[in-house]
DNA sequence: CCAAGATTGAGAATCATTATCATTACCAGT
DNA sequence: ACTGGTAATGATAATGATTCTCAATCTTGG
């Protein structure tokens, strides 16, 4: 498993709070930015954790290490809703995604809605977003001689950074 | 699943010879190129079958296809086999591997040794190899200028080749 | 022919990601 | 406030690819 620079207690306690009434559902008082159907963005209190969550991570991180870092700020959110709020924040283009080495997927709150690539730090996962125009036009290059159509692709650099090197 | 251009006749009309007895362990006569320690790259009758099987196929495909395809040409070998030899020819540097979308392996025997990426149909597998001499210097340079160290690179290109378009 | 070591393969074990589905919260009417 | 409708949640089961385990089997050297 990767680490990634926030601490990850391991041994979260498993044991909720014994008088703690199962909570479930929506946030109270979120103000609910309604979006068509299906997916608000931020709208519940998970939404809302999971938004702060993503803020705080430095780099990129998997799923599961997000919900780690949730449980462990005593946030209470399912796996499944965070993989559900990942899925439809990637699609709405909000973060970003990568995929590791072993096949794991990484995501990453992303600024720009801007086609880039990044540069990923494997030790903390910290990374740089690298513009690649170059890139894109040598892509589409390559394809247009090969008569291919429909064309996409996935680039992504891997190393080590500066403070994991040093 | 994704589908193999190459046909995969479920029923095979080769049955062999009915008194076969369960065959298990190294081939019979086969020469075997005995390597170090571990792997031997084509001496046991399943690593034949396999070298034949890739040598077959026309794209990239997944461990299960290739043990789907072996086993529909009556060939008996096991999944972990395919795997295990899969795993080695790639250390070996004989086979190419790249991930698909949905992050799947897929594997194709590879030509040259030389570093290159493909550009590959996703509706039959089918890839030609491009050569990206440009985009390996652009990635240094980028890693470079950020300071990052020992830095490496995931590319691939998918798009619809033109027989699978037209 | 025998012992030692390599290889195989069926099935169990992993592990990330998805699908289920009963439960719950929010919203708009009434 | 009460209520029905609907979206969201989360515990858990399911999936699917890949790896691990280990007894059975094969090969080879002597």
């Amino acid at each position: 498993m990767r680490t990634v620079g926030a601490s990850q207690p391991e041994e979260t306690a498993r044991a909720e709070e014994p008088g703690r009434p199962a909570e479930h559902g929506r946030a109270g008082g979120a103000a609910g930015v309604k979006t068509a159907r299906g997916t608000r963005a931020r709208g519940t209190r998970q939404a809302q954790a999971l938004a702060v969550a993503l803020d705080d991570l430095p780099g990129f991180c998997s799923a599961q290490e997000i919900h780690a870092a949730l449980r462990s700020k005593g946030e209470t959110v399912g796996l499944a809703t965070v993989y559900r709020h990942l899925q439809a924040l990637t699609e709405a283009g909000s973060i970003d995604t990568i995929r590791d080495v072993s096949g794991e997927t990484l995501y990453r709150q992303c600024g720009t809605s801007v086609h880039h690539h990044h540069l990923t730090c494997r030790n903390c996962g910290r990374s740089v977003e690298v513009e690649g125009r170059a890139v894109e036009q040598w892509a589409e290059k390559v394809a247009a001689e090969a008569g291919f159509t429909d064309v996409g692709h996935t680039f992504e650099l891997f190393g080590v950074c500066p403070q994991c090197a040093g």
